[in-house]
DNA sequence: CGGGACAATAGG
DNA sequence: CCTATTGTCCCG
């Protein structure tokens, strides 16, 4: 019922932990403007009439639709699913840094149907298979090393929707990290995510939204995903809490583009999506810009190969695999650093030791 | 014989 | 970390 608008434009000096430079200079003067409309929808029913009127009742008699729409609660995650296009509307998370360390790993995880789905308006593995689209986590498996349980849920198909492979695992999986970071600075982040089929200008100036549908089910490929990322330094904190939303292409995007480029408004997000974010959040209070408390700066190209690099040593099964990781690191140029080295080692100690007991035996 | 489960391999 | 593809074994 309030149409004012809070912004939180002033910009505060704030300490950059070393190593992050200066690159990323964010021109961005964009508030974040959490309410500019009339009312919030907060709840699913919604009386229009104006007065008192006699109950319809044979209207409802059989029933209205379902959507489908409803919240759906796994261990770490909620979500909402479309049944129409097969992927999910938003998926929202919370992470900490205590989520963060675990041994769950994703090799013991399999994607799967949603068995809360319906069969009718589920997907399966085949709609993906030779897609030429990856299946891309909104909820993502990193976010879950503490829980078996919760990572085995993410792989759920209704948290899944078809992604360009190479976004997959480049720009949108950097974007994960980059949260995933937050927590060393922020005692809570909330994370929803989602997909957008947003609308294109033809030649004529004319608008069209279309999609791409895979497989037997005609599950709906996305142009675009998003991500809103909300920050509270700490649970009894007078700092205001910091936002940022993003939309990205799906579509590869380089290590020459910032995440900065894809920041958009809140309110252009929620119109887009027709969804309300954090709509229990408390509109008296400012929110600051993401960009401006915290760097929103993702990993550069070294920064990537070099963590690429050490998750793949850790992973090496033989002592020449192990070689030709480190060999095609030096081929591309990039020196490895001292934690790299470190790995390296403690691998090669390993796999040597594992190579005695095989001639042994 | 073909599909399912699982391990191993490959690539950014 | 993010994935896909290929090979192998088993079973109805």
């Amino acid at each position: 019922s309030s149409t004012k608008i809070f912004c939180s434009c002033e910009k505060k000096k704030y300490k950059f932990i070393s190593g992050f430079v200066s690159g990323a200079a964010v021109s961005t003067a964009t508030c974040v403007t959490l309410m500019q409309f009339y009312k919030r929808n907060s709840s699913e029913k919604i009386d229009s009439r104006n007065n008192e009127e006699p109950q319809y009742e044979e209207l409802g008699r059989y029933g209205f639709p379902l959507t489908g729409a409803e919240l759906r609660y796994y261990t770490n995650h909620t979500l909402s699913y479309d049944q129409a296009k097969r992927i999910p509307r938003w998926v929202a998370e919370h992470i900490s840094s205590a989520k963060l360390l675990g041994k769950a790993d994703r090799k013991h995880c399999k994607f799967k149907p949603d068995p809360s789905v319906p069969p009718l308006f589920t997907a399966v593995n085949e709609d993906y298979l030779h897609s030429g689209w990856s299946r891309g986590h909104m909820a993502p498996a990193g976010d879950n090393k503490y829980s078996e349980q919760s990572m085995a849920e993410t792989f759920y198909l209704s948290n899944i929707v078809p992604q360009n492979i190479e976004n997959n695992g480049g720009f949108w999986n950097r974007l994960e990290m980059y949260c995933r970071d937050l927590t060393k600075r922020f005692d809570d982040v909330w994370i929803i995510t989602g997909p957008l089929v947003l609308p294109e200008v033809g030649a004529d100036g004319s608008k069209t939204v279309s999609y791409k549908v895979i497989g037997k089910d005609d599950v709906a490929v996305p142009t675009h995903l998003y991500k809103v990322i909300l920050v509270q330094r700490k649970q009894s904190s007078s700092e205001p809490l910091a936002l940022g939303a993003f939309v990205a292409p799906n579509k590869p995007i380089s290590f020459d583009h910032p995440l900065t480029e894809y920041q958009v408004s809140l309110q252009y997000l929620e119109k887009m999506s027709g969804l309300t974010f954090f709509p229990k959040l408390d509109k008296t209070q400012p929110v600051q810009n993401l960009c401006d408390a915290d760097t929103c700066k993702l990993m550069d190209f070294q920064e990537f190969t070099l963590y690429i690099t050490g998750r793949k040593v850790s992973s090496a099964r033989t002592q020449p695999k192990l070689e030709k990781i480190m060999s095609e690191l030096k081929e591309s140029g990039i020196e490895p650093d001292d934690y790299l080295l470190r790995l390296y080692e403690e691998k090669k100690k390993e796999l040597s030791s594992k190579a005695v007991l095989e001639r042994k035996s």
